[in-house]
DNA sequence: GCACAAAACGAACGTTCGTGCTATATTGGC
DNA sequence: GCCAATATAGCACGAACGTTCGTTTTGTGC
């Protein structure tokens, strides 16, 4: 049923609802990330795309489904907003660092209105069950993962001391980072930004070698390292 | 309106009602970290206590009184579980170490059934203006006070090095208990409270002065550390 | 220009939500 | 043992929810 046996011939066509399915999904990530996923309804999103209810409806077979596909275009924009640019840097701590520092940023800059859609999502379907929150769970491990991976690859590089638990640490900047989110939504604390920098920064340097630490910043002052950064 | 001018008379008497009021916020709190405030619903809530709609309804005059309620209930847990036992020890390095060890034990033995009910209530709320989000808030920046209170104290006995922040080490434990509280609660992973335990361990014993450290629980193997403490 | 499928629409469905009204038990003070 | 206040129940409401249906518009291949 619903989109299962596509349609043979057609299929290829697929002119206009591609386009409007992508509008639907990029409206329905920035309010899932402020509303919640399951705020995120059905007669609102058709009302602020300017859609009807069941025009809207037609696109998805059911709202679980549409909440899928919200997952799934966030993650893709997580994807190019945070995961490509850090990938263009070359492996090592310096990657490791500009993985953490884009995610703040990303954040910072509001990129989702919520602040970080999948801190948002895995909040709202921990104690739910069922396709998405299954999705959402696996979509954050990716980010574990290649956290960890940055961190082996550091310590492959011999620019990160090998006694650290690549986990630990993947834990740790996870953690500092969706606590910068946290205090950044609830109090509007820039500040934290810089906090969860710090913290980071300060554990990176901590464990680099003498070749690794070159690819971190440069120590200004203790206070408030960068605060100009996006000002 | 609702039930601002009270009820002059009564009120001193108000014999059996505030029991039940007491056994549905019990419930409410419970229902809540789990299904999230919003979706704390009052037919929900009256089948579970087996009351009618209506009947429990009249305790609160409105969805968001009654979340309000839940919220207050849910502070008077926390204070009563965490901040009241480590209340209990001595000022200093020994207090904090015993806000965050209690705290990650709390949420790791399900006080709440979905975890952390703050963490939870202000991930749903950060975008949604109005009483609750407020009050959430300031709960929260209450235990961020807390903890850096614990922090200074800590300096001021000579335990902990001067020169740390006290709002720095509290935003960076406060985000490490947080981030254990989504790792357990996303994948029922409860090494993460061990990472957590460890991370704030560390930082606790680096910044420590020599008699800062004997409040410390003393260092058995750097690996898993505390396993067997709970099992 | 015709035919046909994709895309969008409008109206209605059954449910559940929060919230009023009104009536009936239950209770404590005299 | 009565009376007033409190506590609970019953019922109905308007709105919003996700979903379905039949119809109309739109766009292209022949």
């Amino acid at each position: 049923m619903s989109v299962e046996g596509i349609r043979p011939a057609a299929r290829a066509r697929k002119a206009h609802g591609e386009r409007t399915r992508r509008g639907i999904l990029e409206l329905a990530v920035n309010l899932a990330s402020a509303e919640g996923l399951e705020g995120l309804t059905i007669g609102r999103l058709a009302s602020e795309t300017g859609m009807s209810k069941s025009g809207l409806f037609a696109h998805f077979g059911s709202k679980e489904d549409l909440q899928l596909a919200t997952v799934e275009a966030a993650r893709e924009i997580f994807i190019r907003e945070v995961i490509r640019p850090a990938f263009a840097v070359e492996q090592g701590v310096a990657r490791l660092w500009k993985l953490c520092d884009i995610w703040l940023q990303y954040v910072r800059g509001g990129v989702f209105r919520g602040g970080c859609f999948f801190s948002a999502a895995a909040a709202e379907f921990d104690s739910r069950p069922g396709p998405v929150r299954d999705r959402v769970a696996e979509i954050m491990k990716e980010w574990l993962a290649i956290l960890r991976r940055a961190v082996v690859e550091a310590q492959a590089a011999g620019q990160l001391d090998r006694r650290v638990d690549p986990a630990q640490l993947a834990f740790e900047f996870n953690a500092l980072e969706m606590g910068a989110n946290w205090a950044f939504q609830l109090y509007g604390d820039k500040q934290a930004f810089t906090r969860a920098r710090d913290a980071i920064l300060e554990r990176l340097r901590r464990h680099s070698t003498k070749s690794g630490s070159t690819a971190l910043p440069s120590q200004k002052g203790k206070r408030s390292g960068r605060a100009a950064q996006a000002k």
